[in-house]
DNA sequence: GTGACTGCAAATCATTTGCAGTTCG
DNA sequence: CGAACTGCAAATGATTTGCAGTCAC
C-alpha cells in the first residue's frame, strides 16, 4: 500500500516530531486538534499505524495499557518514571556497554531482538520527592 | 487487606503453578473452569491481581495487549516468539553476565529496575520454520 | 458479625472497523 | 478514474466495577 500525502498525516507527523514526550494516540490527538479541529481520533490511530509500519515513526513496546509513539527512530532507550509514569529518553552514551552486550547476546544465543524499559524517577519527580 | 483462603483462589494458584506457559487471565479461566465450572472471569482477574500484589505470583510486563501471569516468582527472563507469540522462559545461566551488568547499571545510574523481553523463535516454531 | 470474596452483568477504556463521502496521484 | 484516506459512529476486546448474596475467620 502506498502512502498519500494528506494534510492530516503531515500535521500528525510534524507534531509528533516536536515532542520528546512519547505521546499516546489520544494525547497526540488533543495536540493535533489545535491545528485541525475536525480531525478524528480514528484518523490519528490509522496514521500512527501507517507511519510506524513505514518505519517513519516508532511504536514503542512499553509497560502500561496505552501504546506510545516516538518521532525519533534512532536507537535509544527509555525510562518509565515510577511516580508520574511519564516516559523519558535515556542518554545513550551511558548505555553503550549495555547495548554492546545485548547485541552480542542476541547474536550469540540466536535471539532476534529485545525490548528494554528502564524504571526510575524522572527529573521532575526526583526534585519533588518527599 | 487480608487474603482469605477461598477454594477459587487455591485452584487458580494451583493451576497457574502447573503451567510454564505464562497464561493470560482468560486462558487460565478456561483451565480453572475444568475444576470449578461455575467460576467467573471476574474472579480470575481479581485473584490474579490480589496474588500479584501479595507477591505470590508475578504479573508480567510484556508486549501485547493481554497481561500474562507467572507462577514462578524467581528471577528469570522471558522470550516472546516472533512467530506464534508464545512466551517462554529463557535459561537463566545464559544471562548471568547480562543480569550482572543490568544490576550494575541500575545502581550506578540510579535507576530502580527494568523490564527486559527477548525476542526470537520458540523451539516449536524453530523446527517448523520454512 | 464483618470484612473479604463470589457470580453476574453492565461499564469502562483503548483501539479498530464499517461505511459513505472526499482527496490524492 | 481508482486507490488511499477521512470523519463519524458503532463494534471489539481486555479488563474493571457495582451489586446483592455468600463465605472465611
Amino acid at each position: 500500500m502506498k502512502l498519500s500525502k494528506t494534510n492530516q498525516r503531515r500535521v500528525i507527523l510534524e507534531e509528533l516530531r516536536k515532542l520528546t514526550s512519547h505521546p499516546t494516540a489520544d494525547e497526540l490527538y488533543d495536540i493535533v486538534r489545535m491545528r485541525l479541529p475536525q480531525i478524528s481520533l480514528g484518523t490519528v490511530y490509522r496514521n500512527l499505524e501507517q507511519l510506524s509500519i513505514a518505519g517513519i515513526i516508532k511504536k514503542l513496546e512499553l509497560s502500561g495499557k496505552q501504546k506510545r509513539f516516538d518521532g525519533n527512530i534512532n536507537l535509544h532507550y527509555h525510562m518509565r518514571c515510577k511516580k508520574c509514569h511519564c516516559v523519558v529518553d535515556v542518554e545513550h552514551a551511558k548505555l553503550m556497554d549495555l547495548e554492546f552486550m545485548l547485541n552480542n547476546l542476541v547474536s550469540d544465543l540466536d535471539f532476534q531482538g529485545y525490548h528494554l524499559e528502564l524504571l526510575g524517577l524522572c527529573n521532575n519527580c526526583r526534585m519533588h520527592k518527599a
